[in-house]
This record gives structure tokens, sequence and C-alpha cells, in this order.
DNA sequence: CATCGCCATATTGCATACCATTTGGTATCT
DNA sequence: AGATACCAAATGGTATGCAATATGGCGATG
């Protein structure tokens, strides 16, 4: 438990290790990320946990008022609509990119996760197929060949990452989504910039829907 | 020197202040960030400098590798024609949905910003119409209503503000960057879209060049 | 009875001290 | 003479202790 390999850092793996917590939902937004409990119940001292958790805040997972502490950051549902806005505007803009953009062994990988993605949908793994759609979604973002722009996108991506794998739970959702996510893949092995941006923006508008239909289902379990 | 307001915290002073230093290139890209020098030198301890460094690297400015410390994000020529692409494609198109979202208010300040440059560019304040200009490009970005976008293009635009202020030098190149946001404000007033994208467009695209002619003449000072 | 103000407590922020790791130099061995 | 191994100094990473501040409750007063 909590090993650090040489070459990396504690407050790192801390930061990984909340962050998945985090992502999977063992700490729900609006939960106090107490810095002395974690402290504790990692066996390590306050100082690596505050590194985690300045950067928990500087990638928008958490945020903190001085002297108040910090809290997973509570996304609102009115505020999910605007970062699925964003993500849209984001990555359909990266898959107009990337469909003149991507290489050949860029886009066998893009296949290879596609079939992971399938795989855990028969299943039923719902963790591994967020995982999967989380790496899918990341290489044809990294397909634009653009490393600043990925990062912004992937910038945003990271703080809806919570929300979205939660319609996952339902079969019906991930085959749509597979089905959508194969058009995108099509639409880039066309190297068709209008067809893949297009793809991709419907893709994620279906996405949003079923975000927003799971919210009001299960509004706020604090 | 070094005042803390209420309501606010050491390490965020810090972070603002190195951050300003590094984009108004006191700190040159590649040199060492040295924890106890920079403690030393503000009067502090290292925990609220580390903190700051942190946040730095976070933000891109800065880079670290465990045990070998923090140094100033070096982009290399190749990069920053990276940045400029990611730059003209995100700002282009928070361009076209502010043109149909921005609000009386935000268009009067927009303005207001657009004349306090034209005032620092007669004057030939460089440093004043720099930052006069990183007002103006949040204001429109802002103008999107959307924080979450927002934030994601801020994001790589901090990255190119140290090459961003560069041309500004010129004379002709501060004139002609003015004709250009006086056509992305016309292009808002008249809440067109297509016409908003355009503009912004080609003013970064005009930057783009301005700022690689730059680095052609006065390639790497260390 | 409500509201305003003060005080107690818990939690974060900052400072200092210590430990681990990296890096460069030197000495020795081949 | 060159290479390698070891040692030392510098620098970041971690731990702990103390100070400052925000929050919640309790009491007093209107």
């Amino acid at each position: 438990m909590l090993k650090v390999e040489p070459g990396d850092t504690l407050a790192n793996v801390l930061r990984r290790h909340i962050a998945d917590d985090i992502l999977v939902g063992v700490f729900k937004p609006g939960s106090r990320l107490d810095e002395r409990s974690l402290a504790e119940e990692y066996g390590v001292s306050r100082t690596p946990v505050r590194e985690a958790l300045k950067q928990l805040v500087s990638a928008g997972l958490a945020e903190s008022k001085p002297h108040s502490g910090s809290v997973v950051r509570g996304v609102e549902p009115e505020r999910v609509s605007s970062l699925c806005e964003a993500s849209i505007l984001l990555e359909s803009l990266c898959a107009r990119l990337a469909a003149s953009r991507i290489t050949a062994v860029e886009l066998g990988r893009l296949k290879k996760v596609h079939r992971a993605c399938e795989a855990c949908h028969q299943e039923g793994d719902v963790d591994g197929y967020a995982l999967e759609n989380r790496r899918f979604h990341s290489a044809v973002i990294a397909a634009t060949q653009n490393q600043d722009l990925a990062d912004a996108v992937e910038f945003c991506r990271l703080r809806i990452a919570p929300y979205q794998r939660m319609p996952f739970r339902s079969f019906e959702r991930r085959a749509a989504s597979q089905r959508e996510h194969k058009r995108i893949i099509d639409g880039l092995e066309k190297a068709d910039p209008a067809e893949a941006e297009q793809a991709m923006s419907e893709h994620l508008k279906a996405a949003a829907i079923a975000i927003d239909e799971h919210l009001q289902s299960a509004p706020s379990r604090t």
C-alpha cells in the first residue's frame, strides 16, 4: 500500500489516488477533504496531502477557501450543462482536426480501445467501460498532434469525468455510446473532418442528455 | 511589499508575483527556481514557495522533476507554433459564441479596454499595452458565458503569454493589432458569429506571424 | 424572543528541522 | 589514461510544531 516508485513522489501518488477516489465516487461532491484525516488514513504526514490537495484544486476537482479547507467540487446541475457544452465544442473541434492528422498507428490504437470498450460493455463492467471510454476520447484528442490544444481539452474533460461515467450503468446507453464511437472512428478513417466533427458532437450531446436524465432521477445525494 | 490581504494566502501572493515575473521576463525560460533562494529573497519560509511553484507547474508555466527542482518552462520555437494554433482555434471558437451571447455591459467594458489599449499604444507603453491586450482577449473569452470553456482557453493563453507580448515593441504591430481588435468588436456588436470568428482568427494568425518573425530575429537569449 | 457580539475550538497556513535522492567530483583500479 | 565506483555537497521531499483565522455556539442585551 502506498508504494512510491523511485523517480516519483509521495504527493503525486496521493494526488492520483485521491483523484481516482473522487472520479469513482468514493469522495462525493461537497464532502470535506480534511488534511489530518487523510494524512492519518494514508499513514503519512500532512505535507504531501496538502500538496496533493492543492494540485486537485488546480485541476478543478476540488475547491478551497483559505483557512476553510478543501471540498470536492460540487458541480451544480446548471454547471454540468455548462461543462457539457464546453466539452462538446472542444472535442468536436479536436475530432475535426484529428480527421486530417491521425496516423495509422493511432487509428489502430483507437480501434483497439474500441474493442476493449466493447468487451467491458458486454461484461457489464461499468468502471472498466468508463476507463476505456476515457482512453477513447483521450486518443481522439491526442490525434490532433497538438499537445497544447490537447492539454486544454483534457483540462475540461477532467472536470466532467465524475459525471461522464454515471450513465454507463445503463446497458442501453453503453450500446448507444458504442455505436456513436464507431461512427467517429469511421469519420476519422475516411479522413472526413465534417463527418468526424458531426459524429463527435452528436455523441457528446447524447451523453449530455443521458447525464441530465441521470441527475433528474437521482438529484442530489449529499 | 508582500502584503497579504485578509481572505488570501501568502502562497497565492507568491504565485502571482512569480508568475508575473515569468510573464514579464524576469525569470527567463530554463532558469532554475530554487526554493531556498526564493524563500530568502522574499523573506518567507520554503513552504509557501513550494506551494506557489507547484501551482505554477500545474499552470504550465514551469516544470519539475522530483528531486531535480523546478525550472521556468522553456517553450521551444516549434512549440510556439503549436501554441499559436491552439490559441487560434480556441479563441476563434470563443469569439463565435460570444457574438450571440455578449451582454451590453460586457460590450461596453470591451470598448473601454480597447480605448485603454489605444492610449498605451500611443504612449509607447509596451507593458501596459500587453496588459490591456490580455484583458481584451479575456473579456472576449468571458463573454461566452461559459466559465469552464473560459478556463480551458485561459489555460492555453497563459502558456503563450510570455511570447504574445514580444511583438508589441513594434509600433506598427500595435497599430495593426488595434485595427484587428476593432474589427472583432464590430463583429460582436453586430452579433455576427461568422464575422467575429473570422476577425479573431485573422487577428491571432497575424500575431502568430509577428511572434515567429520576432523569434527569427532574436532567436534564443538564454 | 430575536439578534448581535464575543469566545472557544477546530482546521488550515506557515515555519523549522530532518531525511532521501541526485549529481558532480575525485580517487583508485584496470 | 580512461573508466568506474564511491563519497560529499546541494537540493527537494517529508515530518512536526506553532500561529493565525474562520466557524459555530452561547450568552447578553434590546
